[in-house]
DNA sequence: GATGAATGAGTCTTCATTCAT
DNA sequence: CATGAATGAAGACTCATTCAT
């Protein structure tokens, strides 16, 4: 009896697997929107109504697809940020680049989810929240020392964030600008480069 | 006769107007997708075949409805670049900043329709490349004049481009960051900042 | 002012005209069902609501534009019933194949009409009636003067003039057989033949 | 569990079924353009998107209408061709006849779609070539061994099958002639004696 | 736990017809 | 006479979700 439980268990956990490992591949490939329930299940070769037994509807998959990835993406952030300063700024936006090169399907998939969808926007905020309040601290730490000029720490925060991000959504995803254009080197480089002058450059009064 | 003509366009040319004016209502308050001819009809006070007498579908009535907005962005982008540097970077955030606070529910369904149509995704891009080439041009000038350091002018643009847009985009559109948290000048004169420090910037050797 | 009215019904005639060649040719063109009034009167260059000056309905622009086709069949088939059997039949089937190859789109139309509309099916019947009459007379009377085997008049009738019309209609407007395997000349030698035999061959008691 | 299995597609073979009937009804009753969708679910008692279960769409109903009633008819079609020559020919004729006739309806329909969808075209000229391809065999046959006068076998077959099918059509579902005029027999008995002299038939030298 | 048949709400789009000008 | 803007009915098709087995 304890091991046809176990049994089922296993089957259970495997069934589950399958099903993520297909939305995931499904939302990917296809989008949010043109993501289907019967795709998903297709893919899993399962039955359409077991979908139901492991997430609420389309929303709840995207949502547990994408926890998946935001392991990914804390463990790369993880990154050290000692050492050189330009060094650390471009550990940090190229491991960001790395993960987004990887799962463009699945981050554009996640932009275009948060516009039908507020639970969908929550997660993305949530997501990308701590990575701004770590560079926010940063600023705070780096204002306080005087080792840069005041800034409004809460608004620089959010704009070197937008920069790198949409910068690789359309990068990425879009393809503009392509990357025969500009190589991923030179797309690290730049935004490194940028990030860097834009805390701790000096302009000459003018 | 002619007097006839004149009145009839006259009521024409008032339904255009009041579907155009219904479909942006209706897109600004609903997004792109849940947008329904049927909403716009309803709001346009007009039959539902109506509309197909002035748009093909609905992406042509966005299109149509973006148009529009373009041209008012496009109004605010002559401003002139001349003057001192800083106020001239100013002006041109500022600009972009009151057009999208003044359509946020319109950008953001842009972006949303994007996702959904290879014709917005289009429109979209069309749109901001002008933008973006400008900033290129700019910077190939002050680059080549010894003004500032040897960037990639190309991904140097699109990077600060990305980076007011999308601040403007989660800042208006999502309320990340808050506009309690970071007033309207504020966000103007940080955008500014950094840009200005980004391309202006000399770093101290470390 | 006499003169105006003169000019006027001038007018008009020749906008009934330009509408009746117009719906000729886009019924000929797309056939019955996927002809719209808007696509004859695109093709008429007139207002839409001018079609309905002249005509009541699709149905009524159809029936008038068949009409004009039926004066030319008619004359057609008052080829003189004279001479030579095999010359007459042949007469005949001849001319009946000429006309209905010359208009079969318009035949096909009336074919694809005929199930939409009773009133298409009527003017169907009635136009196929006289010539089944006509051989249905024929018959009676060879069979009367003992130059024929007795024959159920009225169903030979309708079974000689369904052969020629469904040959010409699979035959000219599907490509049944296709003209390549059956030359014009065959096919009326053919449907003479069987026609002369069919009403005077004389089998062998078997 | 293979009870379960069994009891659901049990039920779901009943609704198969139900939607094919209702859908042939519906066909036979209404025609094919002025059948819709919801037109057989409501006849089926089942919900609209149910139809969408079974069938791809109209046309796809309608081809598998069809191919219930082709097996009819090719098993009518298996009748011995053995045996006395008119008895042959007239036990052909009176097969087709008898089918026609019960069909009336969809053979209508199947007339009237084909002028519809190009799908349904295709449909009905393979389903009547191998009738048409048979007889030619059998012309040839007849021709080479000199039982009959050399024929254009390929016209004559077609002119055949198009007095018996075009005959049956205007008989049966347009009632012209009516079947008060010709009685049943009649019509199998003047049609096997046409095919026959037109076949067989020798005209004296004139 | 798994299945998959059934549901039915929701939208776009076409077009014949009317009628004020 | 001619115009053409406006109407609104009608129908196909999709897909998330449920539930009996």
């Amino acid at each position: 009896m304890a091991e046809q439980v176990g049994k089922r268990q296993e089957r259970a956990a495997a069934t589950a697997d399958q099903l993520l490992a297909a939305a995931r591949e499904v939302f990917e490939a296809r989008g949010y929107q043109a993501t289907t329930v019967g795709g998903i299940t297709d893919r899993a070769t399962t039955a359409h109504g077991t979908f139901y037994l492991y997430f609420r509807n389309k929303e709840d998959a995207f949502a547990k697809v994408m926890a998946q990835v935001l392991d990914e993406l804390y463990e790369e952030a993880e990154a050290s940020w000692a050492g050189d300063l330009r060094a650390t700024i471009a550990r940090a936006v190229r491991g960001f680049l790395v993960v987004f090169r990887a799962h463009r399907g699945l981050w554009r998939c996640l932009l275009e989810g948060m516009h039908q969808s507020p639970t969908l926007e929550t997660i993305w905020l949530d997501l990308r929240r701590p990575f701004v309040e770590r560079i926010e601290r940063t600023l705070v730490l780096l204002v306080s020392r005087g080792e840069i000029r005041a800034v409004n720490t809460r608004a620089t925060a959010y704009a070197l964030a937008s920069m790198v991000e949409w910068f690789a959504f359309t990068h990425f995803a879009l393809g503009e600008p392509s990357e025969d254009d500009v190589a991923f080197d030179e797309a690290v480089d730049t935004l490194t480069d940028l990030w860097l002058h834009a805390v701790y450059g000096r302009v000459a009064p003018m």
